[in-house]
DNA sequence: GATCGTTCGATAAAAAAATACCGATTAACA
DNA sequence: TGTTAATCGGTATTTTTTTATCGAACGATC
């Protein structure tokens, strides 16, 4: 109860879909879910999904499952996701505006409040409602609107340069889409975001199986 | 040499990573590279490097480094991306049009040939040079196109009814950015990409940062 | 109220992945 | 030619993650 526990990481990476699964249930008017249902929603084992439930600190009721409205609050709790943290997004290409037009945001507790680039003929524009500033502005707007979490989808080669203007505007957080690994004060966290990586995955996953092959479960 | 050896997938999920860097270096005419650089550039250990490239059957000369061009053609090999597979795209909302944007699939062997949406204001219209076909043609349309790789792109609720679709017009593997798990035919390879868990990540290394805490390196 | 099937949660075992260690090879340079 | 620094690659170790096992709690049914 004092100490934090081990953080596992391939637990946090499946707590958002659990929160999903659950978010939808509630919209359903369903109270209770029990192991075996989100294990079949997850793709995987039920022992994993009660450890990953663990972790939250919600405990369920032998023979009948857990709460809904416990697991969402704990999952939303444990991830700092129950009062909105706002962000700033830096590069409004194809991905930069998928990522402002996903509604689905919301519901992770993140609030994309700007946008920034460096194209002139973006800049002055609108993108799903938020404005884009020109890049350059980036380092003084961001203590003004008071965010910590700064998102990358600029090109790799300006990536240092955005992530340096981030933390010097104060970000403490960086969801970084761009391949690169980024230099950045101690205080400061990165999570670098490869989106091939799963493509990468799927591809040797068919080659083994059309080979024939039979692989390890992911 | 004969058997196939154990895959990592967490190596697999590297490889693509290494290959952008490596594909960099050759722009720039750098023909040997070594193991701290692809470590640091990772933000990993040399030892995990090495093991990494190890899979893909390539040796490096000690005191020396790697051959870059040998390095890219062992791991697009070895992810079956040395010649571009063919795939069809479902869903042309933001992510959709993201990734029919995004340039960097070249790269990765993979060639998005068409679109599908069910919306008929989007049917008929191109993005990003791909023409949108109306979805209850891709049964149909997908072995013609002789594609066997499709991404889904569409609400979680049409998922598994594109799925389905996917299936019969003889897709083989489907990378699902929905946040649903899929039923398909053993014979048929689903990859989930659920771009939410990195948010999740980044958000409890965020609070655990602000606590004072110290956490293990991802 | 007794029995059965279901589910949770703790402990233990297994598998997977990352890390450490160390000898061998190479280039650079005195 | 000998020495030094850098690097690879194999084996061994540790850590992390998944999977298995089992007793106890609960609801439903008879």
């Amino acid at each position: 109860m004092p100490t934090t526990k081990v953080l596992k990481l391939p637990t946090i990476r499946r707590l958002p879909t659990y929160l999903y699964k659950l978010l939808e249930m509630q919209k359903v008017g369903l109270s209770i879910v029990a192991t075996p249902e989100l294990a079949r929603y997850m793709d995987i084992g039920e022992i994993v999904v009660r450890k990953d439930l663990a972790v939250t600190g919600v405990t369920g009721q032998p023979g009948v499952g857990y709460k809904v409205d416990e697991l969402v609050a704990a999952i939303k709790s444990f991830l700092n996701w129950d009062n909105a943290t706002e962000a700033v997004l830096a590069g409004t290409g194809s991905l930069g505006r998928a990522l402002l037009g996903y509604e689905g945001f919301a519901e992770y507790g993140l609030r994309v409040i700007a946008a920034f680039d460096s194209d002139p003929d973006k800049i002055g524009t609108e993108v799903h409602g938020r404005q884009v500033f020109d890049i350059s502005r980036l380092e003084e707007l961001a203590p003004r609107l008071n965010v910590h979490i700064g998102i990358i989808c600029v090109p790799a080669p300006y990536a240092q340069t955005v992530a340096d203007a981030m933390v010097k505007g104060g970000i403490k957080a960086i969801w970084n889409f761009a391949n690169v690994s980024l230099k950045v004060p101690a205080d400061v966290v990165v999570q670098r975001e490869v989106i091939a990586g799963g493509l990468a995955v799927l591809s040797v996953k068919m080659a083994r199986r059309s080979r024939g092959e039979e692989e390890t479960e992911e």
